[in-house]
DNA sequence: TACCATTAATTGTAGTACCAACAAAATGGA
DNA sequence: TCCATTTTGTTGGTACTACAATTAATGGTA
């Protein structure tokens, strides 16, 4: 069990997930620091890297993230260079939001560490396990 | 999907258990919200009010959280007038959380809500459904 | 044209999380 | 007894997350 199972907060799935959760993260994390980027940042590099100079607000749905945290999660990033804010020429109110070299070059790189990682956990369950794991998921998500 | 699957951040395991962290956390938090407390906060109350008098390093080792988050989350309490920091007759570099009266009034109503709240997300899979969920994620937890 | 509701992004505030550095206290060996 | 080491909790710094309030621009309508 993840603690004893029969006192504390161990028996509530919220606090399983997030403990669950901080340690993939960490897992995420310790790798990606080669690269000088957080999983959120990496996150952030994978969607503009398929759709440069996509709308701010575009980026932040397909996140599923706030645009609060959305902003300040890009001004860290601009402040690396990784990517640059943009003015919409079709809208004032808008930005678009591009990557930069730096990102660029190391974008492949980085999406494949990603992939290894994830397939080094997906190694370690029966294909029928996974399955039902991503299942649950998915439901937990809806709703 | 949780997203479209093709692309984005939505294929990484880490990506997918952060939102569905989220989802989950923020479940929590609005019915807990009615007593004022935060999910985290909830952690602790049920920690402290199976042990009441326990010292800080061992409520933080059983929440399995850093002892400086652990330390901003108890001044919010303290605030609150939830639970109380003593000092420890044994050892003056150590602490004694309490919980105080207002927590203690409610903290039965909150279990049941909690336990009502795991309860309706187990309903929803199959026995043999959510063994597997568990089990994942326990497994994940490990190293 | 002037007004107003809507939309876009930022700022402020709060909570969670962790690491490094710190101060105070305990401990243990020489 | 003395001093180095370890332990304990806090502080400061950074990051991620979201909500509420704000600012600026848009777009429709009276």
């Amino acid at each position: 069990m993840i603690t004893d199972n029969s006192c504390g907060p161990s028996k509530y799935i919220c606090y399983k997930l997030s403990r669950v959760m901080r340690k993939l993260y960490r897992y995420y994390e310790s790798n990606l620091s080669t690269y000088g980027i957080t999983p959120s940042q990496f996150y952030v590099l994978t969607v503009v890297w398929e759709n440069d100079g996509l709308k701010f607000k575009e980026l932040a749905k397909r996140l599923e993230m706030d645009g609060s945290t959305l902003t300040s999660i890009l001004d860290r990033m601009e402040r690396q260079d990784l990517v640059e804010r943009r003015d919409d020429p079709e809208d004032r109110r808008s930005l678009l939001v591009c990557l930069k070299e730096k990102a660029r070059a190391n974008i492949l790189e980085i999406t494949n560490l990603a992939e290894k990682m994830d397939q080094e956990i997906k190694e370690r369950f029966s294909r029928e396990e996974y399955a039902i794991f991503e299942k649950v998921l998915e439901s937990l998500f809806q709703d």
